[in-house]
RNA sequence: GCUCCGGUGGUGUAGUCCGGUUAAGCAUUUCGCCCUCUCAAGGCGGAGAUCCCGGGUUCAAAUCCCGGCCGGAGCACCA
């Protein structure tokens, strides 16, 4: 046997080839439904999709597949296209499926036309038990009004809940998804594009092959839970005569505690323990955003992912540390002291010093500071103190602590040694005349099982240096020995990760 | 219940289609050292997997076959 003929697409890429892909030739797609915010699963997806187009030099489209008006907001298609832009993912197309809804429309009136599907106007419990036992029922059979009732489907012969359009599959096939399934169902309601006008909208079994089909789409990629409806897909384009892409999947991404699912995150926010939908502790595009993670990290991190079956969640520290190496060189460090205790330095004369934005690059530039004889330094520093310890105050001096008092009593200390031992604890501090009031809120994991953590969001109060209110929002710093965070506004900022 | 899909170090993956060229590569995690006025980044090194279990085929199996166990998905007029 030999191997699989396959063209290997150019070095670089990290995902696996694609089976019968053509340079220059590749189709993909990526067809969100505009009825939510974008989290990192449509990231996973988006990119993906996006990045088997590059490697084959060919395009990628993305279609808002919005077939369900009672689901679908304008406000989505605008969120999912902000996300996407902010991923970096740029697509060469963008659609509607409900552009083609004529189109649709056409071919299921062929469909019917041709004898692979029926009007059906079982009430709706009847088909379910009707599929679970593998039965047919009368209307399937009903060939002499087949054409008659397909005129009054599309006419308004029927009302909502009174009939569906289905199509003619095994109604004993072992895969569920063959038995008859509904292509078309009646809506009565606005949708965000075409308003009232449409009543008769296809399912996503109908529409997603139809619109891969004719878009050119070469390549569908999906993820797992779709794997059974394949045959359906095939099944339709084979009835209707349509050209099949190929179809791929993979696992679905979502992160320990951190659930994607509508179901788990739309009640926190109805109730108001989440405020928005950016919240860092969310799995949104825009939660990760604006805890400081960078397309780029989300990027690598997906692709090192690769287009697995395997249902896993992967460890949400891989994607830190694909962020922290991009993010650590253009972060400028600063101090921030959590649960600040005060120090006096006795004889500490006033002075303004020059700190290093950057350990190792200068053009980062550099900040001046104001200190005089009294300090901060965190809380879990100070802890550790005893009289006579020598410390040093990160590029100031040493202090050599003189006496330590109970109660949040200020610590007194003198000044220490000129000399910079490597074994010596350095730690940041802030200086009583120039440091603001400061927080910053910690994300943790949302859920911890199934329940809600309640501690999901520290705040860490404290101080930081004044400087740090004059840097914008999305500026990404690191407060030494303490974190990376994405400043949030002059007196907040979010941390990203350690 | 029926059907389908997965199961490689703590974690995520590569390799599995085409059995041997590494008894398993990479990343993360973790430990040590170097560097360092950070517990960051960077450099070097180490730890960690009888490739779910049991049979079988074969000179040879993570890779093929059979059985089992565990996990997930689908069975909507949602996508």
């Amino acid at each position: 046997m030999k191997k699989k003929e396959i063209t290997s697409p150019p070095s670089g890429s990290q995902l696996p080839p694609l089976e019968g892909a053509e340079q220059g030739k590749v189709v993909t797609r990526f067809p969100p439904e505009p009825n939510g915010y974008p989290h990192i699963g449509h990231a996973k997806a988006a990119i993906i999709d996006e990045e088997y187009a590059k490697m084959y030099g060919g395009r990628l489209i993305l279609r808002f597949d919005d077939t369900n008006p009672l689901k679908e907001k304008l406000e989505y298609y605008d969120a999912i296209s902000e996300g996407l832009q902010w991923l970096g993912v740029k697509p060469d197309l963008i659609k509607n499926t409900s552009d083609d809804i004529s189109l649709l429309h056409d071919y299921g009136r062929k469909l019917v036309e041709l004898g692979g599907a029926y009007v059906c106007t079982c009430a709706q419990d009847r088909m379910r038990d009707l599929r679970a036992k593998g039965l047919p029922c009368d209307c399937r059979a009903d060939h002499t009004t087949a054409l008659d009732r397909l005129k009054g489907f599309f006419g308004t012969l029927y009302d909502q809940n009174q009939a569906v359009m289905r199509f003619k599959g095994d109604m004993s096939d072992q895969n569920t998804a063959m038995r008859d399934p509904t292509l078309f169902r009646i809506i009565e309601g606005d949708h965000p594009k075409l308003g009232g006008s449409v009543r008769i909208w296809p399912t996503y079994d109908f529409a997603a092959p139809i619109e891969d089909s004719v878009d050119g789409v070469t390549h569908a990629m999906r993820t797992k839970e779709y794997e059974l409806r394949n045959a359906l897909y095939f099944a339709i384009l084979d009835r209707l005569g349509l050209r099949k892409p190929a179809m791929i999947e993979f696992s679905r991404l979502e992160f320990e505690g951190v659930p994607v699912s509508k179901r788990k995150l739309r009640p926190l926010i109805d109730n108001g323990t989440i405020k928005s939908w950016d919240d860092p502790r969310l799995p949104t595009l825009a939660a990760f955003k604006k805890r400081g993670f960078l397309p780029e990290a989300i990027r690598k991190f997906v692709l090192s992912l690769g287009i697995t079956l395997a249902e896993t969640k992967p460890p949400f520290e891989t994607l830190e540390a694909f962020n922290r190496k991009i993010i650590d060189p253009i972060s400028p460090r600063l101090f921030f002291v959590k649960d600040p205790v005060e120090v006096r330095v006795r004889g500490a004369r006033e002075q303004e010093v020059t700190l290093k934005n950057h350990p190792t690059d200068a053009s980062l530039g550099s900040r001046r500071v104001r200190a005089g004889d009294t300090f901060f330094i965190a809380g879990e520093d100070a802890v550790h103190l005893k009289v006579g310890d020598e410390i040093r105050l990160i590029e100031l001096y040493n202090i050599k602590i003189a006496e330590v008092r109970n109660s949040g009593a200020p610590l007194v200390a003198e000044i220490g040694s000129d000399e910079i031992r490597q074994s010596m604890p350095k730690i940041q501090w802030t200086a009583k005349d120039d440091m603001i009031d400061y927080n910053v809120m910690i994300p943790k994991q949302l859920y911890i099982g199934d329940d809600y953590n309640t501690n999901s969001l520290e705040v860490a109060k404290g101080f930081a240096e004044s400087y740090a209110a004059t840097l914008k929002p999305d500026t990404h710093i690191q407060f030494v020995r303490f974190g990376f965070c994405r400043i949030d506004d002059g007196y907040t900022s979010i941390m990203s990760h350690r």
